[in-house]
DNA sequence: AATTATTTTTTAAATGATCATTTAATTTTA
DNA sequence: TAAAATTAAATGATCATTTAAAAAATAATT
């Protein structure tokens, strides 16, 4: 039994917390009333654990990104070969436990305030970088190097626009057709011709 | 000689501002006063003519869908093919006129702010849509119906992918780089053998 | 042209609202 | 009884927006 300090507690609460009321009000509209008021709480309490809102945002971010790290890990780990591995980045971004609206919109909006703050702006470079390698790293046996940047622009790229899309769009969200459509463009792109030789 | 009238002069000015403050500040951080000091005037004037600041963002917003619109349709016009027509889109969105950081920037945090607005909302709703019929009236004659839906969401996620990265590295931006991607990305999705008819 | 009246444009200063953050006191927990 | 957690109320800062007055441009009248 670990016995869960009433700390760790609160600062798990308060960062679902700021992800929902997030998602409902906007990133720079949302007030620390309104997320404390998520969980009955209140706004001082939120500076008592976190310092000031933007520390409260920047480790909402940090959480998500662990969670991604570990997603991703999870699949990595059973994959069996190249193509595998390379889908497994895709099927982590398109977990369900991750691929939420929620989840989506505070992604999308934390990025789009990331270039405007250094803390934010270096989380965003240590996991695009992250995310840039792994693609790498899986292409690389699959994709002669001339085409290989290339590939890795427009899977990577696309995996953002679709983040972007349905923190937009606040329809159905179905991260099984999320995989599937990403393994469409998996296959599309593995069955190109590089000049011949494939 | 149109002699051009005060007002519509402020317009210009003032959006262009807009642009330029938001690139350097941040969407929900630039201040009435940055904008309006950008051009030498002062945060009432902003009022005078645009009535409050959410109007002038809207407007400004508006300004890039014509641009964008006008600079679409003029690639259109000198199209010969099917192909041809759906790289004007891309074309379009690449135009150096147009895929700059500035309207990168203020593109992606505009967007990740209508959600939370009916106004914005709307505007986005609509050019999703306008791109959204053009990208499906330009495959219909290339990609069987079964895959033509996928196909487009294929290259609309990536091309609102590639905004958002522009938005984010502040990095030299190459328009024909970003053109030459996009042709490979057609090309890719248009030799796709689907299910063996093609 | 010169002068006066009128309208348009611009601004400095005032207003008022909203918040994050502090503080000091209270309640809860250990 | 001491420490930790919580809060209500105070503080202070920041802004968008209004307002009322000044400046500049335009039109009208000698």
């Amino acid at each position: 039994m670990t016995r869960k300090k009433i700390r760790d507690i609160r600062h798990e609460e308060f960062i679902v917390a700021a992800l929902e009321a997030t998602h409902k009000r906007g990133f720079h509209a949302v007030t620390m009333s309104e997320i404390a008021a998520e969980i009955g709480a209140t706004a001082a309490s939120i500076n008592y654990y976190f310092g000031s809102k933007d520390q409260l945002m920047f480790e909402t971010m940090r959480h998500l990104l662990r969670i991604l790290r570990a997603t991703h890990k999870q699949y990595l780990d059973v994959a069996l070969d190249p193509k595998d591995r390379l889908r497994a980045i895709f099927d982590a971004h398109f977990d369900p436990r991750f691929f939420t609206p929620q989840h989506c919109s505070f992604w999308v909006q934390f990025w789009s305030a990331a270039p405007y703050s250094a803390h934010l702006e270096r989380l965003h470079r240590i996991n695009q970088s992250r995310v840039k390698s792994h693609f790498r790293a899986e292409l690389a046996p699959l994709v002669p190097a001339p085409f290989r940047e290339t590939m890795r622009r427009i899977l990577q790229s696309y995996l953002d626009g679709v983040w972007l899309s349905v923190a937009q769009a606040d329809r159905d969200i179905d991260p099984r057709h999320a995989r599937q459509e990403a393994r469409a463009l998996i296959e599309l792109v593995l069955s190109a011709e590089f000049g011949g030789s494939n």
